[in-house]
DNA sequence: CAGGTATATACCTATAGAGGTATATTCAAT
DNA sequence: ATTGAATATACCTCTATAGGTATATACCTG
């Protein structure tokens, strides 16, 4: 998970993820289209590939590379343990249990708020 | 989207977020749980907040964090876009067009794989 | 096999940011 | 007011890593 999102934590690197969404490319492709030197290409593309969130195919003197699903799949699961935080009104939630956790300490003081 | 990746993309914080999943808590016990020196909480906690990804509550000198959906809510969106990635079997869709991408250019020479 | 093209890699340099330590700040309690 | 506790911040240092340049490697074409 760390790796998947040091890889996605740079702005080059979501560059390439974002235009890769488009379809697989070449790397000179890649290149050309967001302004970047062919080696700095190379070099995001390997932190992509070792995070598993690309993969590569050889076309004769080219490497042509694709977003691979699973490591999409996998960010997403670890997303939906935060689900409740956006789906449940929690803040309200959260700040009855803050109000009764302070009469408990404080009993019955009033609260700051 | 780069600030929350960002944010998330560094082990401590990820550990502090992950921590704080199972409700707020105040500085000092982020620290004491995760085995971390208290300014060294405070300025992951700082660099989270930055990317709305915890909200403050003060109580006496505590400072009691907790995370905050909408942040969470906006990843989720932004990784739906990537959804068909894993869900249909796009591997081999693209393979298909590979194939005929490849007639096209070389005229039906054959694909080396 | 000679030349050209696409890509990978090695090396150097510069910088952002993480940890550590000391100190400032804020509030409660006495 | 003074003290102590919880937290924030300032400052320093050090390392990981991104960019740049040069070069190596692999493959097609003639």
């Amino acid at each position: 998970m760390l790796d998947t999102l040091t890889a996605l934590a740079e702005p080059n690197r979501y560059r390439i993820v974002e235009l890769l969404r488009s379809g697989p490319r070449p790397v000179g492709d890649i290149g050309s289209r967001l302004r970047l030197a062919q080696p700095q290409v190379s070099k995001h593309l390997r932190v992509l590939k070792e995070a598993r969130l690309v993969d590569v195919e050889p076309r004769a003197q080219h490497r042509v590379y694709r977003l691979r699903g699973e490591s999409f799949r996998q960010l997403h699961d670890w997303l939906e343990r935060y689900r409740r935080l956006w789906e449940e009104r929690f803040d309200e939630l959260d700040e009855l249990i803050e109000e009764l956790k302070d009469k408990e300490t404080h009993h019955g003081r009033k609260s700051r708020k």
